[in-house]
DNA sequence: ACGATCACG
DNA sequence: ACGTACGTGATCGTT
């Protein structure tokens, strides 16, 4: 069988162009002449002749192009006129295949579609040859047939599209994909389509209809606003349809058999790449010509280290060296992900473990070897059932790239990325979860192995990364520990009362039914109290009840809003406390029953990579926002129970942000305070207002406490009069009073920002940097926005160090001591435990004493113990 | 996929 | 003259 090889040239180099062109700077020369489409053009063939192994290639480049429309030079005048710098590098381009011994072709009146459009047909009919359509341009999935597949090249990495593929993702067959683009169009090829039909609409009309034909022929069966739609762009949608048909019947002066590639003429192509100055190119030629020769002199030594060994039996694997691993898992949460295996790479060769191999005897997988990881988290809950326990992993790669300030995205193909490795992400191998992709066994291992791979190569570059940045600390005595911390609370889980939740929900339901029927009466009409739209025209126009906010398409609705005008209709409050219910019920009664497990457990999973200041956050269920601040909604908390023989404890830290924020700011009255154990509230009603604390009233207090808080958030006036509902003046004259009186914050705080400015980031007291780009907007409202991270990120993240701390060394305390009770939960700034009776007193000490010591302040820090039978006793 | 809303610190 | 408080996640309806 022959293998071809059909690139889309002219996409290959706009893309390449686009891709590394920024405002119009482009890469050039020493000589000046624009080189930047050229590279990645050079790379993209060199990968694909590696990756492919061609024994025929050819290149398709556009020469003009027939109009089969009327209509088709309008539309083809939107598009843009290809930049000069551009244009100067196509014959370059050709002139480097030549080089390459790759065969290029164009002809007057056709684009480089119409001519891999005929050579595809040229493949279907002869019996010994198969294609490879190379482009990232979707168009080309039309020609997709039994012996032809294209390469689909995406951003970062390829997806591989044959028959079977296509009709998994589209559920159509590929030759569909004309029918497809005339009703959803694709602006940038100028095809219209029908105005208002997008992908899915589209391909569910060809599945009920076959084709574009099939669809208005059965106009008649389609209703309303679609069948308007249709109706409207009719002529448009046959338009698209010729315009979106690729041609394949182009006159072509040479055979399958001329496009033999013949392999790279090394002189010419060198004098090339110099001429272009692409050393690194160069520098790869030599290493890969170096590394070609050594292989073949001496054929053991350093070999190309993709070959994957698929271990059936563990016994067969020895591992001598520290090696990195890849647990991979199919499925966005990995508490109910499919464990697909485990790839290995040992510094020489990469083994992949299937997972009912990995099984089938857990107890032979060589864990002492097995040191360096992507999110060792998971894989220590996810194998847990087999009993492994990774309690030796030194370098965890997603830990670092998150203190090292890189997008994470709970995807190693993400950090490659940045780290200038591709990798597919894995949406680009297993497909979306509602189209998903089947994938082979051997794919896998490949990837996976791939995966290990860079962890293995990255692991050193990353460390030197973390001790440049001062964090290397942060990352090894804070966050890595903290992994195995964080696990143990997510496998150990919390108690949760069904029963309790149930009964709840039952009666929840009962009002939210009565609650309904008083809203449908007080309206007038049913209508969908949950859809905002509905709920305003009704509020706001039946009703004609004053507004006194809009939004950009309709009425706002919230709370804030509703508060102002419930004395006008009684319909107010009762939408308010249907808002309630409901959000009671479905969030926190439906929501958190559903996620109980056999165990009669709930285990939540935290996300340690996510936040930009520090924080840990929590999902399937978030545990973090169960409701308190109001007292029906704080019920839910009796449904969190200790185990059998046990309490809960909560320990929380009072005020810690603003402790954090004494410290820093090292004001003395506010230090003082505290050190004087006062409540910070009043005594701040009291500074501000100048009266003595004995005459402080409760609405004083709750002023200055929304000052408080506004400082931590990096205060304006205009939030604080939102949140005290004063005028700007009001709590202009609040903040200046503050700022009077704690002389020392305000320029805190103007040197926090000029810092901020200055550096690009901040930082936290364990050395945690956040970069905040805002601050270099030229939007004032971004600048400020950034500004105002600038001064809460060093006390939210500086807090979030602190409790993380504490969290780590009270377990060890607690495995030390050999004590029964656990850790169960965090948030933010209180720990929950499961305490055993007898631990009981020693828990709270432990606790206590941990949590108040863990670092040493300007001001002490307070921690407020509280137990009891379930979580609402225990708080 | 995104915004609105509302739950938490 | 802008038009705003910091950090999260779940659910719903709309696009």
């Amino acid at each position: 069988m022959k293998k071809v090889i059909l690139v889309d040239g002219n996409n290959l180099l706009f893309r390449s162009y686009y891709a590394t062109a920024y405002n119009g700077v482009i890469m050039r020369n020493s000589k000046g002449f624009p080189t930047n489409g050229l590279y990645g053009f050079i790379s993209m063939m060199n990968k694909i002749i590696e990756e492919e192994q061609p024994s025929y290639i050819m290149v398709a480049f556009d020469k003009g192009k027939t109009f089969r429309h009327e209509k088709y030079l309008e539309y083809k005048a939107g598009r843009q006129e290809t930049p000069e710098e551009l244009k100067e590098q196509f014959p370059v381009a050709k002139e480097v295949l030549d080089a390459m011994g790759i065969f290029h072709f164009e002809i007057d009146g056709y684009e480089a579609d119409d001519i891999i459009g005929t050579l595809a047909k040229k493949v279907d009919e002869e019996e010994d040859f198969v294609g490879t359509i190379v482009s990232s341009d979707k168009d080309l999935l039309q020609l997709i047939s039994s012996d032809i597949d294209v390469k689909l090249l995406k951003q970062t990495g390829h997806i591989r599209m044959d028959e079977a593929e296509f009709e998994r993702t589209y559920g159509l067959k590929p030759i569909r994909m004309i029918d497809l683009k005339s009703l959803m169009g694709d602006p940038s090829d100028h095809i219209p389509g029908v105005k208002g039909i997008g992908e899915k609409t589209a391909i569910s009309l060809l599945k009920t209809y076959g084709t574009l034909d099939g669809v208005y022929q059965n106009l008649a069966s389609i209703t309303g606003k679609l069948r308007e739609k249709l109706e409207t762009d009719q002529e448009n949608a046959y338009m698209s349809l010729d315009l979106a048909t690729i041609i394949r019947d182009v006159p072509l002066p040479f055979t399958l058999d001329d496009l033999l590639y013949r392999g790279v003429h090394m002189e010419e192509y060198i004098q090339i790449l110099q001429e272009l100055e692409f050393h690194s190119l160069l520098k790869k030629l030599n290493t890969n010509m170096t590394s070609y020769l050594n292989t073949a002199s001496s054929n053991t030594k350093d070999q190309v280290n993709d070959e994957v060994v698929i271990i059936d039996d563990l016994a067969q694997l020895h591992l001598t060296e520290d090696s990195a691993f890849f647990l991979e898992l199919r499925g966005a949460n990995y508490r109910h992900a499919e464990l697909l295996g485990m790839g290995i790479y040992d510094g020489k060769k990469n083994y992949y473990v299937p997972i009912d191999v990995l099984s089938s005897a857990p107890e032979l997988l060589p864990l002492s070897h097995l040191v360096y990881t992507y999110d060792v988290k998971k894989a220590i809950v996810t194998l847990d059932t087999l009993n492994l326990k990774f309690d030796q992993v030194q370098f965890d790669m997603m830990i670092a790239c998150y203190v090292l300030n890189y997008e994470v995205k709970d995807d190693l193909a993400f950090v490659a990325k940045a780290l200038n490795e591709e990798l597919p992400t894995y949406e680009e191998t297993y497909g979306t979860e509602r189209r998903t992709k089947e994938v082979s066994l051997q794919e896998i291992a490949t990837l996976t192995c791939q995966k290990a791979r860079c962890i293995y190569h990255q692991r050193e570059r990353i460390l030197k990364e973390l001790k440049e940045e001062e964090a290397l600390s942060l990352y090894q005595d804070i966050e890595l520990p903290l992994a195995y911390v964080l696990a143990d609370m997510e496998l150990t889980g919390i108690d949760v009362n069904r029963d309790y939740l149930e009964q709840m929900g039952k009666d929840l339901k009962v009002k939210i039914d009565n609650l309904e029927e008083e809203i449908y009466k007080s309206a007038g009409e049913r209508f969908n109290i949950n859809s905002p739209k509905q709920l305003g025209e009704i509020l706001f126009e039946r009703l004609a009840i004053p507004y006194p906010k809009r939004l950009k398409n309709g009425y706002s609705t919230s709370k804030e809003v509703l508060d102002k005008v419930a004395y006008v209709h009684p319909i107010v409050n009762q939408i308010l406390e249907y808002r309630a219910m409901t959000k009671l019920y479905t969030s926190y009664i439906i929501g958190l029953i559903s996620e109980i497990k056999e165990d009669g457990k709930i285990h939540t999973i935290y996300n340690q990579t996510l936040t930009r200041t520090g924080r840990l956050s929590s999902i399937a269920p978030n545990l973090q926002n169960i409701p308190v601040r109001v007292d029906y909604g704080r019920e839910v908390r009796k449904a969190f129970v200790p185990s059998k023989g046990a309490c809960l404890l909560s320990s929380d830290y009072s005020q810690i942000e603003l402790r954090m924020f004494a410290h820093m700011s090292g004001a003395e009255n506010l230090v003082q305070a505290f050190i004087e154990d006062k409540d910070i509230h009043s005594q701040t009603a009291s500074d501000i207002f100048h009266v003595p604390l004995s005459e402080v009233t409760s609405q004083m207090r709750r002023t200055a406490k929304a000052v408080n808080f506004g400082i931590l958030y990096g205060i304006s006036s205009f939030g604080l009069s939102e949140d005290l509902g004063v005028n700007m003046k009001t709590a202009k004259e609040f903040m200046d009073s503050y700022l009077d009186t704690y002389p020392g914050i305000k320029e805190y705080m103007e040197k926090e920002v000029q810092d901020a400015h200055r550096f690009g980031y901040v930082k936290t007291i364990m050395n945690r940097k956040r970069t905040i780009e805002e601050l270099k907007s030229s939007n004032y409202l971004v600048r400020s926005q950034g500004e105002r991270m600038a001064l809460n990120t060093p006390i939210q993240g500086s807090s979030a160090d602190i409790l993380k701390k504490a969290m780590i060394d009270i377990y060890n305390e607690f495995t030390k001591k050999k004590l029964k009770s656990k850790m169960l939960l965090q948030v933010h700034d209180e720990l929950v435990f499961d305490v055993f009776n007898d631990e009981l007193e020693e828990v709270r000490e432990i606790v206590k004493r941990i949590m108040e010591h863990v670092v040493e302040l300007r001001v002490p820090l307070k921690v407020e113990i509280a137990t009891g039978s379930n979580w609402y006793e225990a708080k």
